[in-house]
DNA sequence: CTTACCATGTAAGGCGTTACATGATTCA
DNA sequence: TGAATCATGTAACGCCTTACATGGTAAG
């Protein structure tokens, strides 16, 4: 019932590329998958617990230079389950923009309100479009190393396709308002 | 705690545009709003008795040719509280791509998969891109008699030109994992 | 020495989906 | 007459966030 859990699946392939610990794991959901998904803590450790419980991952402790830690691996039937997962066909792809909700209820807003909710919007755009270019630029440098980083590079190049279309769309936006207001 | 809810902030937002029965209010979920917001019976219905609760919202029985609704209209303190509301800085734009995320650990996936969900998404958007320039259209033709239109075309309008972004991207993504097949 | 960051966790509770239930009406 | 659509709802339950709690270490 209720929507399908995929969070184990997201942490067993983030465990796929290199064994983490919890508070790592959330540093990739806050900064690699950030554009396209998230994870708070109070999910990641629980699933974690349950991935062990599940014989899908398995745990270590890690001692670097007096800071201990928990590092989880993927185990090979948590390599199985993922695959599993990964050849599924893909549930459901979904946005959630409130600022386009705002927008269609532009009307009982009014154009200056619209107009801040698009600058507000483009702004927060151009900064992550920003951010990808460089983790774009960080990946080019290195694909020729490591080829399994051309997926990662593929998901960032469609950040970069949709920002910039974003960002587009903003400008025509703004255009047109202005163009009513003059009427 | 948990998510700021805002489901009643849509639905008053709706209610602002025409007075509504919840059965319709789930279409304008499903065709309208599709791209960008979603919810299910399960929550508007309830949503909708917690409106009038509130006085944020009247209920009228109506009888169209033997068939029986409740259509809700938004009350005047439900118009303040939805501006209130709308004038708000936008608190998320949220995006969740279980494609992305399967192409991002598309090492473990395999090329042939990774390109097998890239189609499916290809015709997905494809088929969602034909439906809003159709919608573009049908608005631009009553544009001029109702300006408020205007706004709905701006959401229109932004769907289109990041689908067409996503198309354009899924072309180069398959050319570049098909050149990874010759080497 | 104090701020920031590393690190792990739990509890409460909201949100919203899925599945179930029911019944009328329209249309083929 | 049967399928599709109109129409309204509830119960169970899963998911996940927020907030709280705790403590160690690195750096300025």
């Amino acid at each position: 019932m209720a929507t399908e859990k995929k969070l184990d699946c997201v942490i067993l392939g983030l465990l796929s590329h290199e064994e983490l610990s919890g508070y790592e794991i959330k540093k990739r959901m806050d900064t690699t998958l950030h554009y396209f998904w998230g994870a708070s803590y109070g999910s990641i450790y629980p699933t974690l617990h349950d991935l062990l419980r599940r014989g899908l991952a398995t745990k270590a402790i890690c001692i670097d230079s007096k800071r201990k830690k928990d590092v989880y691996q993927i185990s090979e039937q948590g390599r199985i389950y993922l695959r599993e997962w990964l050849s599924l066909p893909v549930d459901k792809d979904e946005l959630r923009y409130e600022t386009l909700l705002k927008l269609f209820f532009g009307n009982e807003l009014g154009k200056e309100g619209v107009m801040q909710h698009i600058d507000t919007f483009q702004t927060k755009i151009s900064s992550q479009l920003q951010q990808l270019r460089l983790a774009q630029q960080r990946l080019q440098a290195c694909l020729a190393k490591d080829p399994a980083h051309q997926y990662y590079e593929l998901t960032v190049a469609f950040g970069i396709q949709s920002y910039e279309a974003y960002l587009s769309w903003c400008e025509r936006a703004k255009a047109i308002l202005t163009e009513l207001e003059e009427t």
